[in-house]
RNA sequence: CGGGGUGUAGCGCAGUUGGUAGCGCACCUGGUUUGGGACCAGGUGGUCGCCCGUUCGAGUCGGGUCACCCCGACCA
């Protein structure tokens, strides 16, 4: 290297600092100059569209619709649910007027106030409320029922901290709202729709999540269960990434939604609502890129292979012919492939410009290699490189793609499993927990000793996890018996 | 809203006791290069966040103000 120069700062060092280089050097997103708000960058929006079609065709297969909801909600709306207002009247963007005029000086502009709204209007923090009050005209009888809708939105929160991808006061997402006739019914729909989740997060993104249900405190505004995903990033911290919601009958009660069962009387409806949004790419990013850049999982990767030529002027015609046929060849093995032989960047650049990019598979095509029949490749994930005859390289590269999804989830999940811990002791615990990683932990059940935990050390419950083996104990807190152990976490 | 910090070129920064604006990257031109972020030469680019004051003179000193960032409280 001709020139030591750092791209980006190491992980160790400041682990915000390099995500948010990351993002932005990656080109991914930047911060935008409306307050609180991100610029998905063309590269970034392109994996957003990947997990778009995936998420949307799995939804599909559970019988899900796509629909589309106002953004504009009328202030009256949300302030029919107690629990929800009180969750989000402290983060709504309010719109209260519908005109603008030229200021007095004729250089600007300013606020009308002669048109004033009557009612304000809410930019949608999330759209429970006037999606209830839709169905209201949508459901009357049992035969209407289930009724499973989603929605591909922007949602506005008022956030006083923001972090790209992680939290910003405008992102996207999804949100699906389903209303059915028994309770029964309901509360399995929204463990269906976590359990979607799951299997996106870990076999597309190759991300390892636990699944569990919020405590109460930590429970959706207007939620009876709270389902989440729980993911790790690098620096131990977890990163919710996914949750679904039983709502009861709050929802349909508070919009009167009533529909008339098979014995002709009248029932409130039941609810539930999920969502996943582009925080999903925080945890993406943090889960597995390394101080060289992004590591995508194939599954996801917009491209995943890239192929770079190395020659003299001369020889560029015969390096384009090889490339060309060996591009044709990925394509109907349907593996997304870009040939790069621009002449502007030299290939030093390129190389590391793909791995900033995190690229999983490169193809470095040079005119040496190409007399003796080979090509150099080099996989993303561990940076691996070896020479490997063009004859058959296509199908060689469709299991190297297969292998690297596997790697980097198996490589997610061991640095994950090695960072959970039992924990009994919680002058133990509060040492421990600062360095990251979940803990275990007996837990009372009570709002207090969360609270106190909280409190005393950043850390929040995250979960009452699943499929956990589940013993009784004492709480380490208060000493007072525990049912379960509960994840225990400093959270994103 | 509390505690800390920063505002100087597109980005990252330096600027001494006050003396009239500088470096690296990026960008543009030309040339040589091209197997791990090339090199040489030349060039473009600034109302020093804003206002007021002190001074012959302010990026620098004083007062005010605005914006942004980090740590808390809130959250997918």
């Amino acid at each position: 290297m001709a020139k030591e120069l750092e791209f980006l700062t190491k992980r160790s060092e400041d682990y915000s600092k390099w995500y948010n280089e990351l993002v932005v050097k990656a080109d991914l997103a930047e911060q935008s100059d409306v307050r609180g708000c991100m610029v998905i960058k063309p590269y970034g929006y392109a994996i957003w569209e990947k997990m778009q079609r995936v998420l949307d065709d799995m939804f599909k297969e559970t019988g899900v619709q796509n629909a589309y909801f106002p953004l504009l909600i009328p202030k009256s709306f949300l302030s029919k649910e107690a629990e929800h207002v009180e969750g989000f009247a402290k983060e709504c963007a309010v719109v209260t007027h519908y005109r603008l005029k030229t200021n007095e000086t004729h250089d600007g502009v300013v606020v009308d106030p002669a048109a004033r709204l009557e009612e304000e209007l809410i930019i949608r923090p999330t759209s429970e409320t006037i999606i209830w009050n839709t169905f209201k005209n949508w459901i009357h009888s049992y035969r209407d029922l289930p009724l499973l809708v989603n929605q591909w939105c922007n949602v506005m929160r008022w956030e006083m901290r923001t972090r790209l991808f992680l939290r910003t006061s405008e992102f996207l997402w999804q949100e699906g709202h389903t209303a059915h006739a028994t309770r029964e019914e309901a509360e399995a729909r929204a463990q269906q729709m976590l359990k979607v989740y799951a299997n996106f997060a870990e076999n597309y993104m190759a991300v390892p999540v636990i699944q569990g249900v919020k405590s109460e405190t930590e429970r959706f505004a207007g939620a009876l269960d709270t389902y989440t995903i729980e993911a790790m990033m690098q620096d131990g911290k977890a990163l919710q990434s996914g949750t679904s919601h039983f709502l009861g009958q709050n929802f349909g009660k508070a919009f009167d939604v009533q529909f008339l069962n098979k014995e002709n009387k009248p029932e409130y409806a039941w609810a539930t609502s999920w969502g996943v949004s582009t925080r999903l790419m925080g945890a993406l990013i943090m889960t597995h890129s390394d101080d060289n850049g992004l590591v995508l999982p194939p599954a996801l990767a917009p491209t995943q292979v890239v192929i770079i030529p190395i020659g003299k002027l001369a020889q560029m015609e015969q390096l384009d012919a090889k490339a060309e046929e060996i591009v044709k060849n990925l394509k109907a093995l349907g593996i997304s492939v870009k040939y790069d032989n621009a002449d502007n960047k030299r290939p030093g650049f390129k190389f590391a410009d793909y791995e900033l990019k995190g690229v999983p598979v490169r193809l470095v095509l040079g005119a040496r290699d190409l007399e003796q029949g080979v090509v150099e490749i080099m996989r993303r994930d561990t940076l691996e490189k070896e020479n490997v005859s063009i004859e058959g390289i296509e199908q060689y590269i469709k299991n190297l793609l297969d292998d690297i999804q596997q790697n980097i989830f198996q490589k997610a999940k061991a640095y994950r499993d090695a960072h959970i811990y039992e924990c009994d002791n919680y002058e133990e615990f509060k040492e421990r927990v600062k360095d990251g990683g979940f803990f275990l932990c007996h837990w009372d059940g009570t709002a207090e000793t969360e609270a106190q935990i909280k409190e005393e050390t950043q850390a929040t419950i995250r979960c009452v996890p699943f499929g956990v083996e589940q013993t009784p104990g004492t709480d380490m807190v208060s000493g007072k018996p525990a049912k379960a152990r509960v994840l225990i976490a400093r959270s994103y």
